[in-house]
DNA sequence: TGCATATTTCGATAAGTATCTATCTTTACC
DNA sequence: GGTAAAGATAGATACTTATCGAAATATGCA
């Protein structure tokens, strides 16, 4: 979504951590040191904006190198020059939808989901919004998928398959990728 | 700078309200209305919006029209392409000229400037440090010019003339504009 | 001049989040 | 297994800013 993106970057650290990884990969102590910030402080900087695919992470031994994702910036700056994208701004919340009752009431009061429902039609309206709160365009590795499944429910694998099932998301190559809305399947 | 345009749009009621205003002119009263907001809650973000020239307003009796300068978006748009901004944005504050010092002494602790300085050098470091508080590339109404001046110091006409004439701002057409540092007057 | 209306500004409060220290987790190596 | 190193997470505090009601400002009109 788009405002994440701009949160992600309304901050003087955020921007300055960019612009670091985009000149080579580095880990978190060299970011601490060089920004004069703490670690856990760049970890948490870092989270986020690895949150929204600004940049990436390899992992080598305990050693965590981050880089940029220009591919992602590149896409939000297009994204800004559409101007379907502003019309959309003013009803940023309101897809005045009643399958939203039907979500709340599979959400706890943090808003993970209580279960899996059994009726076919509620289990795609609760797909249909976890496969929402993927980005149309970017690129998930399968811990992406993991890990933005498990803020909803623990039960990853089952919720992996359905939204691939329904074609809401796809696997190519080692990486998977939100469909478009008419593809997915009724 | 970048920052601020981030800073500006991270938010939801800032990005709803572009939303609004992209469709067509709207005042403060059908804003809030259409929001859900008080109306000085609107005309904060409209400030913060205004401030960095996302949108424009013109004044009808006691009445003000808001709307969207899609321009300024565009070019927000495009900068974000240019690989150059990105390898820029680690050094966001580090311009390490000793001219700080000068401009630290002239400057109260709110960030007004106490006078003018009388020495040709130094009137020049504080021109140098006001310009770059105006983008380049954006258009600004002599009112805009004005405000800018003021958050600095109550002569606006005096920075103004002076501005222009060490060719640090251009004035044509009634717009007056930043022009690029390697124009401006020893 | 004085009143009415639209907007902005001010001051207080509440919500959000950046940063730190301390602690927990993961990986490598003996 | 035990220990060390790198990073992530949790919890506390401080800073920033969103929002509101009340007061001030600006414009138009009798």
């Amino acid at each position: 979504m788009l405002l994440n993106f701009f949160k992600a970057l309304a901050h003087e650290s955020r921007l300055r951590l960019l612009g670091f990884v985009a000149e080579r990969e580095h880990n978190v102590q060299e970011l601490a040191a060089r920004m004069a910030l703490k670690e856990p402080t760049v970890s948490h900087h870092l989270g986020l904006l690895k949150e929204v695919g600004l940049v990436s992470m390899r992992q080598d031994g305990t050693t965590h190198w981050y880089m940029l994702e220009p591919k992602t910036l590149s896409r939000l700056a297009k994204s800004l020059l559409a101007p379907s994208q502003l019309a959309a701004l003013k009803g940023i919340d309101d897809q005045p939808t009643n399958d939203e009752k039907i979500v709340r009431n599979y959400l706890t009061p943090d808003g993970r989901l209580k279960d899996f429902p059994a009726s076919r039609k509620k289990r795609r309206v609760i797909l249909v919004w976890l496969a929402r709160q993927f980005d149309e365009g970017r690129e998930y590795s399968e811990t992406d998928v993991n890990t933005l499944i498990e803020r909803r429910h623990h039960d990853r694998e089952t919720f992996r398959r359905e939204l691939v099932g329904y074609k809401m998301l796809a696997r190519k190559g080692g990486v998977y990728r939100r469909l478009p809305e008419e593809n997915w399947q009724p």
